[in-house]
DNA sequence: ATGTAATAACTGGTTAACCAGTTTGGGTTG
DNA sequence: CAACCCAAACTGGTTAACCAGTTATTACAT
């Protein structure tokens, strides 16, 4: 465990001090003062590690007062900040198929419950994906806003902030590679018509299915140009 | 949008800036400095600010040089950006839901992929569970704990991330209502079981039913005794 | 011995000054 | 006139001092 970002070689540090040290759930720990000289570093990186931990829910900071654990039991506490240690270094495969889940998920959710602002946002979005389409221009941007507007149309903002995680970072993985405008584009136009058509007439299964055939070909698609984008200077 | 968090109010600012002047995907932005100057607000909050967007991948922080754009296209910036600004509140009907879905696609992946290695360590957190209930002892670690090695053994460490940012979240809306340690668990323990035998035998649809129908009764529980809480003075 | 009030120590939050690189533009030199 | 070089003006990163509010302690009056 080299870790050479000082702010998670501080958060293991914590983690080791909450393993040795008994401290119970809800406990306070050592102000962020004590904890810089202890790990013999200075206070805005400690800062730092205590706000990401608070990001996830490992802690509580409370102004004026102190840093508390949370409410979680020590055990299941040590495998989230393991957890959390390990986020960095996403595989591809692994954002994809993630994706994929919550996607499909989203689009089902669209069909069922999606009001008629909601269809006329996805349409609306369509139609500027056909548009760019006919243009031949580059339809990354359209295609993430169709998307996103499926994902809001489900309604659900925890899915939504889910997938806004994501897709920017299988954006950053996949940025190097070049996309075919041509073929590729076309089936992406019409697999994205049939998941419109099946979320306006309120068909939860088609809408899965079809997204998820999407998702798929739009993956084998992106590992082709991958290996092709390999064998170029 | 009357948000009283300077750091998102600020983000709304930057959001108007890009929409305002014609900021191309990847040009710089002015530095923080001048920002600060700008928004009429000091320079640590325009910093926060600026890394919440790049976590989430908006910009592109380059130290000794300045702040980028990310290569997204203006529009699907904007609705990127929104997004992150609706993030907070979220509604535990919505967080429920997508960690069923998170975790009934997690049982499906470790019933198809998980090895011997992770059979056991489930096995274990199963026994633990099991143990706990008998000694009667409060046991919402033990089920994390369970639910933690199954995400494991999908071998999806962007499912694992999603699911350990979620769970907390739920503990945090949820930790105002005590579980009847009696009935309640004991169909948990059931339905552990069932969720465990699916997985060991890799029966990829007997896991994925079994811990949806975990879940929802899981969900059940806790709404009834939300509402028995809400009743108490 | 006890209750209370004043105070000193400590908390996280915030700010401004400082640091080491990078860029840039003007002045100098061929 | 062009090429080069060096210094000044930036960049984000880091540190330390300061702030307002909380808590624990101490001293004093009862």
């Amino acid at each position: 465990m080299n870790n050479s970002d000082p702010v998670d070689s501080i958060i293991h540090e914590i983690q080791e001090l909450l393993r040795n040290e008994t401290f119970q759930p809800g406990m306070r720990i050592p102000s962020e003062r004590v904890l810089a000289e202890r790990f013999n570093t200075t206070r805005g990186y400690v800062r730092k590690a205590l706000q990401k931990l608070e990001f996830y829910g490992v802690l509580e900071i409370r102004p004026q007062k102190g840093i508390y654990i949370s409410a979680i039991r020590p055990m299941a506490l040590d495998a989230l900040i393991t957890n959390i240690l390990n986020f960095d270094a996403f595989d591809l495969g692994d954002l994809m198929e993630a994706r994929t889940n919550l996607e499909v998920f989203s689009a089902r959710l669209a069909a069922l419950r999606g009001t008629e602002e909601d269809h006329r946002r996805i349409q609306d979005a369509h139609a500027a994906f056909e548009k760019a389409f006919e243009d031949s221009r580059y339809t990354l941007e359209e295609d993430h806003l169709f998307h996103l507007a499926i994902v809001k149309a489900s309604g659900n903002k925890v899915l939504q902030s889910l997938i806004t995680q994501i897709t920017p970072e299988i954006i950053a993985v996949n940025k190097h590679f070049k996309e075919d405008p041509d073929k590729v584009l076309k089936n992406s136009l019409k697999e994205h018509k049939r998941i419109l058509n099946a979320i306006l007439r309120g068909d939860a299964a088609a809408a899965a299915t079809a997204m998820e055939q999407h998702m798929d070909a739009s993956r084998e698609r992106r590992l082709d140009t991958s290996s092709e984008g390999e064998t170029t200077p």
